[in-house]
DNA sequence: TCAAAAGTGTTATCCTTACACCCATGT
DNA sequence: ACATGGGTGTAAGGATAACACTTTTGA
C-alpha cells in the first residue's frame, strides 16, 4: 500500500469515570458550539511530545481538568469516515482513540476542577435506560421498545445482518425481549441498535435522519461518537467488575461494605444481593478489616474495611461474581 | 492541544489464524530485510480509500493474500515512540492498529496463497513456551523460568511496578510458580516478561540489550513488535473461545466432535476432558447432527456435526467453558 | 422500645469434575 | 477376537442463590 494518505491526526478521547454523590458521573467539557453542550475531554496525540499513547492520554487528562487518573485503559480506536461531518480537503481525518480512565475524587480535585469549564455529570443522563436500581426504567416501555420493535420489522432499514443476527434478534438479546434476560454488559449494543433505529440526536447530528421526533430527547446528547465511547467505557467496566478489582479505583481507602455494595449497583445499573456479596468479598479475600467503624446515620456501626493488596498475589482474576437482587 | 504534530501514519497488522493441520497456523509474509525472516501482513490506512478502519483491513488482508477473512477484531492500538527505530525528522510516526482475523482454509485458497510470497506458519514456533498438549514444555524449565527469576531477582533491571505487582510476582503469576495454576489466557503477561527480561531477539533489535545469549533463540522473532501483537491476539482468540462461538470460523462446514476437540486443544494449547467436552458442546446447543457419519482412521465411525446458528439467538454468551485434562 | 442498618447461618440447586463403562467398526 | 476411537451414565464436590434470622446502634 502506497504512503499517499490524506493527513491523519490520531485525537484521544477520555471516559473519566469518578464517584460523585453515590453515583457514576463522567467528567465532561462543553462542547465546541452551543447546540451540544456535552463532550468527553479529548486532544491531539503529539508523538514528539508522548512517549506513549497512554502517557498523551493522561498528560491531556491532566491538562484539562488537573485530575490524575489512576486506572487507565484502552477501549477501541475508530477510524470512520464521516465521523466529522466537515469533509474539506484541508481538514485533517481523525482516528480517535476511547479510553477509559478511572479516579477517586478529593475535596481538593473537585476545587481544582471548578476553576476550568469541565464537570462532573451521573452517566445515567447519557443512558438512562441503563439504570435499573428503581427498578425497570420507565422509558424502555413508553418509548424504546416499541420505536425498536417498529424500526427491526421495517425491511427498508434493515438490510444486513450483524453477526450472524437480524435486527429483530439483536433487539430481542440486548433488550431482554421474549425469554432473554436483561444483561448488563450489552451497553454498547443497546445504544448501537437505539442509534441505529434513530432514537438520538447523535443520529440527526449525523446526517442519518431529519430528527428523532422525540421530546424529550433519549439521554443527553453528546459530541460526534462520544456518548458510543461512553458506552463501551461502562461495558467495559462492568465485564472488568467480574474480573479484576478495580472497583477500588473509585473507592476511598477506607469503606464500609454497604458503601462498597452500592458503588457496584450503581455501575451495574441494579441491585445485588446483600448477604451474598459480603461474604463474596470477603471470603474473595478482596477486603480486610481496618478495625475502625463508622457511626453510620441511623443503625448499627459498620466495620470499616480497605482493600487487600495482597489478594492481586493470590489469585490471577480476582474479582465480584456478584448475583442479582 | 495543539495541531502541530509530526505526520502520522496509521499502520495496520492483521495476525491472521487458520488451521494447518491440526495446528493454529498465522499468516506471515517476509520482513522488509534479510535479518527478520517473519511479519505480520500489514499497511497503511488510507481513509480515502477505505470507509472504515475495518475495511481498510479487509482490503490490506486480500490485496496481499488473496484471502477473504471471515471474522475481524480489533485488538490494540500501539503508539510507542521508537517503535521503529530510524528515526529521522522526515520519517512518518507510525501508530498501529493490531487486528485478529480468523479465516478457513479451503483447497483454492491455499492455491492462491501459493502464488505469493505469503505462508501459514504454527504460530507455537513462535512462542513455544504456550504449547502444552504434550507436557509442560521443556523450555520452561531448562531455559526460561531461571532466567526470569535471575531478572526478576536483579534490582537494577527492575524499578517500577506493574498493575502493584513486583517483577517477581509477576512472574510467579504468570508462569504458575508455587502454587499458581498455569492460566492459558496470560499469554501476553509471559510474552512481556520474556521481552523485558532479554530473552527474545526482539529485545536486541530493540536496542535494549546487546545480546539474548540464547542459542537457538526463543521462539522465532518478528518484525517490529509483531509478535506482541501475534501474543494479544492468541490471549483474546483463549478468552473469546470462552464466551463466543468463534471456534467455528476455525471449522470446515462439517466435523466430528473429535475434530472440534482437536481444534479447540490446539488453541488453548493443552488437553480439555474428552466426555465432559462432548456434553458441553451438545448440551449448549452449540452443534447439531448433519445425520452423515465419517469412517475414521479404525475405530467406529464418528457423527459429522455442524455449527448450530440458531444458539445466536437463544443465549447472549454461547461459549466453551472447558476444563482441564 | 422500635426502627434502621449491620451482620450471620443454613439449605437447595445448579454446574463442573471425575470416573466408569458400553458401542461400532476395521483388521 | 481385539484394538481403536466414538459415545453414554452417574455420582461427588464446589459455587451460587435464596431464605430466615440475630446484633447493635440512634431516636
Amino acid at each position: 500500500m502506497p504512503g499517499h494518505a490524506k493527513r491523519i491526526e490520531i485525537g484521544l478521547n477520555a471516559a473519566i469515570v469518578a464517584m460523585v454523590d453515590r453515583n457514576p458521573a463522567i467528567l465532561r467539557i462543553p462542547g465546541p458550539d452551543n447546540k451540544i453542550t456535552d463532550a468527553l475531554p479529548y486532544g491531539v496525540f503529539d508523538p514528539l511530545k508522548h512517549r506513549t499513547m497512554d502517557a498523551g492520554l493522561r498528560e491531556l487528562v491532566e491538562a484539562q481538568t488537573k485530575l490524575r487518573p489512576g486506572y487507565v485503559e484502552q477501549l477501541y480506536t475508530f477510524g470512520d469516515r464521516g465521523r466529522h461531518r466537515v469533509q474539506g480537503d484541508e481538514t485533517p481525518h481523525v482516528v480517535s482513540v476511547g479510553y477509559l480512565a478511572l479516579t477517586r475524587i478529593h475535596k481538593e480535585k473537585k476545587l481544582q476542577l471548578a476553576g476550568t469549564s469541565a464537570g462532573w455529570k451521573n452517566w445515567y443522563q447519557f443512558l438512562p435506560w441503563e439504570d435499573w436500581r428503581s427498578g425497570r426504567p420507565l422509558l424502555l416501555d413508553e418509548v424504546i421498545i416499541s420505536a425498536l420493535l417498529e424500526w427491526a420489522n421495517d425491511p427498508e432499514r434493515n438490510k444486513h445482518a450483524v453477526r450472524g443476527l437480524d435486527a429483530m434478534a439483536r433487539v430481542r438479546i440486548a433488550f431482554g425481549l421474549e425469554g432473554s434476560e436483561w444483561d448488563d454488559e450489552l451497553v454498547l449494543d443497546r445504544y448501537e441498535l437505539v442509534y441505529s433505529a434513530g432514537l438520538v440526536d447523535e443520529a440527526v447530528n449525523d446526517g442519518r435522519i431529519k430528527s428523532t421526533n422525540l421530546d424529550p430527547p433519549l439521554g443527553s446528547a453528546m459530541l460526534h461518537d462520544h456518548r458510543r465511547i461512553l458506552a463501551t467505557a461502562i461495558a467495559r467496566l462492568r465485564a472488568k467488575l467480574k474480573y479484576r478489582p478495580v472497583i477500588f479505583e473509585l473507592m476511598p481507602e477506607s469503606f464500609t461494605l454497604t458503601d462498597l455494595q452500592q458503588t457496584v449497583e450503581s455501575i451495574f445499573g441494579r441491585g445485588v444481593h446483600k448477604q451474598n456479596f459480603r461474604r463474596q468479598v470477603e471470603h474473595a479475600g478482596l477486603v480486610e478489616l481496618t478495625g475502625a467503624s463508622q457511626r453510620s446515620t441511623g443503625g448499627r456501626p459498620a466495620a470499616l474495611f480497605r482493600f487487600r493488596h495482597a489478594v492481586l498475589q493470590e489469585r490471577p482474576a480476582p474479582g465480584l461474581r456478584v448475583g442479582r437482587s
